[in-house]
DNA sequence: CCGGACGCCTGTCGGC
DNA sequence: TGCCGACAGGCGTCCG
């Protein structure tokens, strides 16, 4: 589920509340997630501050003293504030209780999250470590795109969607940035030219920040730290829109799969 | 190195 | 009504 905009609404949800506070306590209900939720998980955090929240990706970081909470939300996963007495339940696999009476809580059906300790420079952490352009940041243009893309035989939909090249895109706002760029998402990477690498940028961009602006997207399960639902897919262009007209042109979206993922497009528009 | 498929896990929905 | 397969916002790993 979450990608780059649900990810950043999550931090920005969590900052006022979560910045500066201890932590009192750590609850593991269910340690099976994506990768074990480590065994010493409560003793490490008990006592420690959240001096700031980051996001690489989609991944977030809570940077400690003494380390960093990494967290990655999967498919399914949501971190919400609720009450320190709110009882937990199905799914609900991690609470992490701060002073005062706020309790951040993971909650997760899927289990395909993540919520681990790193200690010393984050980004040198195995998952952080071979992550490619952020693309809210400057260096995210369509030179740089254009570059990476040089050779590239498979179609620029799942190149957008990996996260060597540029982390946060997920199967959505592929989708979405493709459809505002006017290309065809088979179309192979490196068969696209510099100019068109520099509107698909600023579209991937324009596409990610309206996006954070909308509170992300709820299909099903996504819900702000706050527990609000986000609203960009009242927004979308083409995702989930199969058979539905074009916004732009009126021809009848389609859909069809690329790699196990279900891709969005409009066949006058993309090409 | 690259591209594609698989598997992890639970819930939901549509068709028979 | 019940069952079964397909599918869902991700991504590390394996294979050719």
């Amino acid at each position: 589920m979450p990608e780059l905009p649900e990810v950043e609404t999550t931090r920005q949800g969590l900052l006022p509340h979560v910045v500066g506070k201890r932590i009192r306590d750590v609850i593991v209900r269910n340690a099976a997630l994506r990768w074990p939720v480590p065994a010493d998980l409560s003793r490490r955090l008990r006592g420690e501050q959240v001096v700031a929240i980051r996001r690489r990706g989609k991944y977030l970081l809570f940077d400690c003293r003494e380390g960093h909470l990494l967290v990655h939300l999967g498919m399914s996963g949501r971190l919400t504030l609720v009450p320190d007495n709110l009882p937990p339940r199905p799914h609900d696999h991690v609470d992490v209780r701060f002073e005062g009476s706020r309790t951040l809580r993971l909650t997760d059906p899927r289990r395909f999250g993540a919520m681990l300790w790193v200690r010393g420079p984050a980004e040198r952490h195995a998952l952080l470590k071979g992550l490619g352009l952020e693309p809210l940041e400057a260096g995210f243009t369509g030179a740089a795109m254009h570059a990476k893309a040089r050779g590239r035989r498979a179609p620029v939909k799942h190149f957008l969607m990996d996260a060597r090249v540029v982390t946060g895109v997920g199967n959505i706002y592929a989708s979405e940035a493709l459809h505002r760029a006017g290309i065809d998402p088979r179309r192979s990477a490196g068969r696209i030219s510099r100019a068109r690498w520099d509107r698909l940028a600023a579209s991937v961009r324009s596409t990610l920040e309206r996006a954070i602006a909308a509170g992300g997207t709820t299909l099903r399960d996504f819900a702000s730290a706050e527990g609000r639902p986000g609203y960009f897919q009242q927004e979308a262009s083409v995702y989930g829109r199969e058979g539905l007209p074009c916004r732009t042109c009126g021809a009848a979206i389609r859909a069809l799969r690329q790699g196990q993922r279900s891709t969005f497009y409009c066949p006058s528009c993309q090409r």
